[in-house]
DNA sequence: ATGAAAGCGCTAACAG
DNA sequence: CTGTTAGCGCTTTCAT
């Protein structure tokens, strides 16, 4: 069972040498003699030897590892539709650079200080990739100002703060203008809860293109909702009762963009004809119902690579290439925004 | 920048006493004098210190942490269904247990000797939940006869190997017993590749059923596919092709039988009229189609959290309650296998 | 070209 | 009750 792992000392008692030399022979430093190396590589691959990287870690003051926080709360589960791509992007670089993944999931926010001064602190991670669970988020503060190496997946009010972005305000405008430019007029914004930065960029998308476009911005277009189906759903709901005309539905979302859908058609509104709707994430299931459904598309997989690439730029101490990025989103069109066109 | 952070030694210098007394006091030891306990937690605190776990690991030969071995494989990518639920309850579980967790993705098959042997070996992590890549691995071998602590999602042929299962076979037979009772005689099986043991249990659930039932399984009604829509596709062509009747179909996945419904409504026929279908999956997109997909539910998250938590008992030293535990799939019956009842 | 020794931060056995 | 000491596995001067 379980038997103890090979050390630097036992090849170095084997090879009948130090283990500073067996050490340096592995690290294939020239100083040590061609003979010895040879026969400390020849005995260390006999013996199947493999570093202990805590040891090495310990000296190194390095985990050559790096830390992937995601919250854990009702709209930022690993179900979020973004969170695989996402992970699939920072996984591919970070494995190429040679660091561990360490997957964190931050608790609930009233233990979130305690929890993110751990993984700071206890130098299990050399650096952290962070997405945000809300706006008002004072711990990270302490994090940045510790100087603790971070990529902030999202907006940041410092410029010498790594940030990978996603484009929430481009690609609700161009959501929003697209419907605009076929023609509606009176365009209903179907939010996420307007305390978490990504609703406040797509509604501010929103306004800005009805405002380039010399439309009006009416509150009662606006519907504050939760990214869920059955949001989407009461959303029109609401407006159903209130009466309001609406040919147009931008929804920050596609679940609640979906369940607006349906929720039209039950009341016996033609999607695209009556009413065009346009989603946001690109999740499988918008390409797959009846109609098809226009949504924005956002690059998550390769902002995780450009986060990875950032974090293990900066723990090799390069400077980093630009600070900031912002990545564009694309406007997928399909069927229900009425564009006649298909993906 | 990046200040050192605080070690025992700090605390012990500003609290007048030894390293091992600081370690000792926060450890809570009755044998260090409770005022003494109390200056050095004041200290400790006031300076915000956290343990160096490396430090902490390299001398207890514990990481306090697990990792989850995942393969890179086509059909076994992040993107997989399973993959997020069984990341949350994985999750789940370690946290409250206090594991860190570790995310490894396997990469090519050639290389995975050498990765699997350096994660055992390397000391990073401290026991191992795999998802198997394919069955023919021999390196896992290699890691259970080492004694390192792993629990295996599948099947595997020693009983004293910690396994966690789906029931496969219980699922595909539910599945094919449910189109039979409905009446339906002539079955296509459209599998997965079939050097996957998912798609091998699934097969022979499926022939398990049709025997107990007294009907022959007919070689023509097996298509072996891929496990995406479009082998979904293909394989309702190649039926068509081949003039094979039947009228019903259970495929190895949703995807595939989203696939099928596709083209076998393409090539006019009603589902479930004239042909039923179950998937097997349960994907979020099989219950918003039209017809809704009647398929097979896993409980992935379950296994994640029984995982979990028979490695971190094996870890504590504790007794495993079951050593292997095979967890049933349940039946969700919809729309498309045309049973007349919703979910 | 190689070895001896120190030390990363922590804990545990043993003294005092 | 507390301090001393040693050592986990590794790397890195500094001697030799």
């Amino acid at each position: 069972m379980k038997k103890d792992n090979i050390t630097l000392k036992d090849i170095a008692r084997l090879a009948g040498v130090s283990t500073a030399t067996v050490s340096l022979a592995l690290a294939g430093d020239p100083r040590v003699n061609l003979k010895t190396r040879k026969r400390v590589e020849e005995i260390a691959a006999s013996l199947n030897y493999v570093p202990n990287e805590i040891g090495r870690s310990l000296r190194a003051k390095r985990a050559e590892t790096v830390a992937l926080i995601f919250p854990n709360t009702p709209h930022n589960a690993f179900g979020h539709p973004y969170f695989v791509e996402l992970l699939e992007g920072v996984t591919e670089v970070l494995i190429q650079s040679g660091y561990h993944l360490m997957l964190s999931v931050s608790p609930s926010e009233t233990e979130e200080e305690a929890s993110y001064n751990k993984i700071v602190r206890n130098r299990r991670a050399d650096g952290i990739i962070l997405w945000p669970a809300s706006i008002k988020d004072r711990n990270i503060m302490q994090i940045i100002d510790s100087g603790f190496p971070l990529v902030y997946l999202g907006k940041w009010h410092q410029d010498d703060v790594m940030t990978v972005e996603r484009d929430d305000i481009g690609g609700a405008y161009a959501a929003t203008e697209h419907l605009i430019k076929l023609g509606r007029r009176r365009i209903v914004h179907i939010s996420g809860p307007l305390d978490y930065q990504v609703s406040i960029d797509r509604f501010e998308g929103y306004k800005k293109a009805l405002q380039d476009y010399g439309l009006p911005y009416e509150p009662e277009l606006l519907i504050e909702s939760d990214f869920t189906k059955e949001g989407g759903i009461h959303a029109v709901r609401r407006l159903t009762q209130k009466a309001v005309q609406f040919d147009a539905v931008f929804a920050a979302n596609d679940r609640m963009a979906i369940g607006a859908m349906r929720e039209l058609r039950n009341g016996g509104r033609s999607i695209p004809g009556d009413v065009a709707v346009v989603g946001c994430d690109n999740i499988e299931l918008g390409g797959e119902i009846e109609p098809s459904l226009t949504t924005v598309y956002q690059p998550m997989r390769e902002i995780g690579r450009q986060a990875a690439d950032k974090i293990a730029a900066a723990l090799s101490g390069q400077t980093i290439d630009p600070l900031q990025s912002v990545l564009p989103s694309t406007l997928i069109v399909r069927e229900s925004c009425g564009a006649g066109a298909e993906t």
